[in-house]
DNA sequence: GTCTATATAGGGATAGAC
DNA sequence: GTCTATCCCTATATAGAC
């Protein structure tokens, strides 16, 4: 088994159980691989596998969500595109964000600056697009910031209600908010 | 030691680990009480002791926050006093959700059924107040989901960037939000 | 690269003294 | 009601065969 392939597979597990849930047998039988084995790819074992998920998640991040961005649309099909990446990444609401779901426990202790890193990237790239669609920057952070909160909190509300409703109409309407009064959203 | 002071101390727990995370050792620690002494208080052992914290928290909220929303004061005053009570609940967004953090894992398994009834109350309760408010019952069922998504977005971004500014600006302006374009906010 | 076997520590839980 | 001591299980990690 390819090593991007075995990352690709430990990846649901730390997002349902969190850091410290994602136990080696739970992570072994999510491979298919044997402890041995995992200890074969991540020398340094669990830490390093979170790690690695870490880093193909943003890696996956950037390229389906912010890269999109980034591209010289006009703001809105950009903002609608990362949205449309967005609902694909987290299957409608149903997969918690891996950000919230590690920053728990001694997760928090080993993760902390990499999270806080994608946050502020995230941030960071959304306002760039409003300040682009003429939005004055500081109202463009806040609203970049109030973008991230509502997905944020839309996925625990999906996992908690059982209900993929609230993530799809934050998803729907996120766009055009972010854009509202912008002299540019065409 | 009486019951509710150990329970109240088990708390924090629970909410900076999860299920997973809050081990005897931690649970014994926080409290100071030794293993034995925590089993003779909870004899069912840590589940017990999960249901018991969330039972307490679950009191506290009722009392701090959706009382408020059911006295027969204007609709703006009892949003802003719910308001006020989360700010001190969550510590300022510096703490996290309970709900959110046994969320994972075998939380989920053992108390999906407590989050997702503890969250609808939250809902409703707050929808009530908007109808009172004249608000279109299926507008306020909207915008009450949607102040918990934002509720619960500002807990995890405040915790990932370690600054309580976005928890504090979204209770700050979630009273007048939620009331927006009601006939009677005063 | 994957396996079996094993080492060591910590997990949850219990018995019984005080 | 709290303690010490202990049980069994699972956790992480490693060694070495194949």
């Amino acid at each position: 088994m390819s090593k991007e392939k075995a990352i690709a597979n430990l990846i649901p597990v730390f997002r349902r159980y969190g850091y410290e849930g994602a136990t080696l047998s739970r992570l072994s039988q999510a491979t298919g691989l044997g402890r041995s084995s995992l200890y074969h790819h991540f020398p340094k074992g669990k830490e390093e596998m979170a790690t690695a998920v870490l880093e193909y998640v943003n890696r996956w991040f950037d390229r389906k969500v912010l890269a999109p961005l980034r591209t010289s649309n006009d703001p809105l099909q950009r903002l609608q595109l990362m949205c449309q990446n967005l609902n694909e990444f987290y299957h409608q609401g149903q997969e918690s964000c891996l950000l919230n779901a590690i920053s728990f426990g001694e997760g928090d202790d080993l993760f902390h600056a990499s999270i806080k890193q994608a946050l502020k990237t995230w941030i960071g790239e959304l306002a760039q697009v409003l300040v682009e669609a003429a939005i004055e920057p500081e109202v463009a952070h806040s609203r970049a910031e109030e973008a991230v909160i509502l997905i944020q909190g839309a996925l625990v509300l999906v996992r908690g209600l059982d209900d993929t409703a609230s993530f799809e109409r934050v998803m729907a309407h996120l766009p055009e908010r972010l854009l509202e009064g912008a002299a540019q959203t065409k």
